[in-house]
DNA sequence: AAGTGATCATAA
DNA sequence: TTATGATCACTT
């Protein structure tokens, strides 16, 4: 249930981000009445949700985009004091059972990607969580080029899933996505299939996309604007 | 320094 | 357990 109001348009959810960005975290907590870990150790997702608060994301934990009515996906992206994103970007849980009639039309991936609401946010490791700084968000939908690249990446992981070839993914694999765990730790197991169809517990796995792909999209958004100044 | 594999908190 | 939010930490 959210305190905020959902936003009703990406005009109207632009000015949200318009108005906090250049804050810090600390700042804009203080706003909210939060406090502010010391680190995010043991609050990984704790800038995530923060921002989730501000903006008036409605879906909750569920496996759809944040801001349900707009079908818009709000991601952090931490980036060094070059502006340049520093980790990979988690995009969904990636489904291990029932992957042969999946294609990418209908997938989680797509869904989530089809419209992105990008808030950099100044990180570093040495940089007290409450003197980061938001910057200005931005929207993002994949261009031909990027979603071919995409759907290439989706079909070939979804399709070692499918044959049993769980176990050989690395995060190697994926131009733009990645595969890689999503689970508490090496312990915790959830079920996907051999070579040979058999159910097997494996490591939960979750589709990433790669640092070096969000840079390209910062980059692209910064020539942008300097073109629109200019 | 970059990239991969491992890990942390919380809700339902 | 699986979904959300990711960053940590070690290897290369």
């Amino acid at each position: 249930m959210p305190l905020i109001e959902p936003p009703t348009s990406e005009t109207e959810l632009l000015s949200r981000c318009q108005r906090i960005a250049g804050l810090s975290l600390g700042q804009l907590a203080a706003e909210l009445g939060v406090d502010v870990p010391e680190n995010l150790l043991k609050a990984k997702g704790w800038i995530g949700q923060l921002l989730e608060f501000t903006l008036g994301s409605d879906a909750g934990n569920a496996p759809r985009p944040d801001f349900t009515a707009l079908n818009i996906e709000l991601k952090t992206l931490p980036v060094n004091a070059e502006g340049v994103p520093q980790e990979s970007t988690f995009v969904c849980v990636a489904e291990l059972l029932n992957t042969a009639g999946q294609t990418w039309e209908s997938s989680l991936v797509k869904h989530k990607l089809s419209r992105v609401l990008w808030v950099p946010v100044l990180t570093g490791k040495g940089l007290p969580v409450a003197e980061r700084r938001l910057g200005q968000g931005f929207f993002w939908s994949a261009n031909v080029e990027q979603e071919h690249i995409l759907r290439t990446d989706w079909q070939e992981l979804t399709e070692m899933i499918a044959l049993g070839q769980l176990e050989s993914i690395t995060a190697r694999h994926g131009q733009y996505l990645q595969i890689r765990p999503k689970g508490a730790n090496k312990r915790s197991l959830t079920w996907g299939i051999d070579a040979n169809g058999h159910k097997i517990k494996t490591l939960p796995r979750g589709f990433y996309l790669r640092a070096s792909f969000t840079r390209q999209l910062l980059v692209a958004q910064n020539t942008s604007q300097n073109n629109a100044i200019a």
